[in-house]
DNA sequence: GGCGGTTCTTGATCTGTATCAACCGGCAAA
DNA sequence: TTTGCCGGTTGATACAGATCAAGAACCGCC
């Protein structure tokens, strides 16, 4: 799950003044409320490629991400990879269904997180209906792009699905940091074919594609979205 | 979405009587509740191929399945069809995140639904704690499902899909209805190529293979499972 | 029971993407 | 500065599954 929250540190600075609250649950959250958030988490940081937590682990807690970005992924037993969904600053992690994580989550550079024992965090939300509300209509929405991915992986060319990851991508990244057609791509092309369902070759073939066609610009660890129309009528049709 | 969840015919037998009760919200009921939700519902039948509701109409209301499957997909705009689920008695059909709904639903087959009002739903929901987590709770699992699926669209073979879908389908059915190898497929060729991200010659030819390495049987209308060892191995691995 | 339409199956061929393999460029350790 | 490594790109080839085309089986209807 991918849902926006936040937690205060409780040696840091408090919750209502988290970077990440306006785009958060927190909405939903009154002054005295954020302040009992606060004493339930506690800041944890991770270098990149370190696990947050893995498939099949217990869940034992739900994580806030506070700074960074991460991959969530599932693996097969022959070691094929799906990458599910990248996550954002406000993204709340771990809600499991089950008494296990159903995949793994890992950091793609530097990340910080706010960790709650999911004991705890369930107290919390146990009985204000608002909470719940509003966490259930961001699952909903998450579930809903969820069933788009399907339509991208099932019935998309590569070209369709690169386009469209940059634009989604960029989209995201316009909600927290403003606008830009500089696209930071922090995961690696390896990253990217595991979350379009390509191999790294085709990504890589399929992004000198768009560059020679003039619709991108590849610049170390980024693209330019020199023609966001044409990228836009390659993800539509 | 599709959620367990229950209500009463008005001019019919009681929610506590219906036949779906027991694999739905209603275990998160009371007598009282359940009385009350009764009053909200009407039931409403469907014949083969109608449409429930439509991908980007508005979201008026919201629907219980009570009788009947029903195909669930989205539409590209040139045509291509991706099958997001396949909704069975129990599910909850309709909760949207935003006014339209981001994808169609119609019946396979005769179909009966109980159908509430999107205000008068969420007006009954609003205040019941333990019903907004038995929602949410469900809202998750069927996350983790459209996650297994992406793995499945994203990463396996032809002939992988075919074995999983089977075995789900399967697993959904005796949920429902008790133990069988016998799995009755309503659906066409066509609605299994287009949830598994195939055409329907590679399905039909999949099929044939199963069953000429004595994997499966075909019958008309439903396929009869001869070596389910042998069909989870393909649907692991 | 025969007819027309639809769905399903089968065959032949094509093609988009995977696979295999080599190479390039940047960066860090020696 | 050289060396080795890693991530990314490019090229050659293979193949799974798509596409195109033709039957075969089934089903409702007269």
């Amino acid at each position: 799950m991918r849902i926006s929250l936040v937690a205060g540190d409780p040696n840091g600075q408090p919750c209502a003044d988290c970077a990440i609250c306006r785009f958060s649950i927190c909405a939903a959250l009154d002054k005295a409320e954020l302040r009992e958030l606060e004493h339930l988490g506690r800041h944890i940081h991770f270098a990149s490629c370190e696990t947050v937590f893995g498939q099949d682990e217990m869940t034992t807690s739900v994580y806030n991400l506070l700074e960074g970005v991460m991959r969530l992924y599932k693996l097969l037993p022959d070691g094929r990879r799906q990458i599910v969904g990248f996550a954002l600053p406000g993204d709340l992690l771990g809600m499991a269904a089950s008494a296990r994580h159903s995949f793994s989550a890992d950091a793609i550079g530097a990340v910080a997180v706010c960790r709650f024992s999911k004991t705890s965090f369930a107290r919390f939300i146990e009985d204000k209906p608002h909470l719940l509300r509003r966490i259930n209509e961001l699952t909903i929405r998450e579930l809903s792009q969820a069933q788009d991915h399907m339509v991208l992986l099932g019935r998309r060319s590569a070209e369709e699905k690169v386009a469209t990851f940059l634009l989604g991508w960029r989209d995201r990244l316009v909600q927290l940091r403003g606008p830009s057609n500089t696209v930071p791509l922090p995961m690696s092309r390896q990253d990217i074919a595991d979350f379009l369902g390509l191999t790294i070759e085709t990504v890589s073939r399929t992004f000198t594609k768009l560059e020679r066609d003039r619709v991108i610009g590849i610049q170390p660890g980024s693209v330019c979205l020199l023609d966001p129309a044409r990228a836009e009528a390659m993800a539509a049709a």
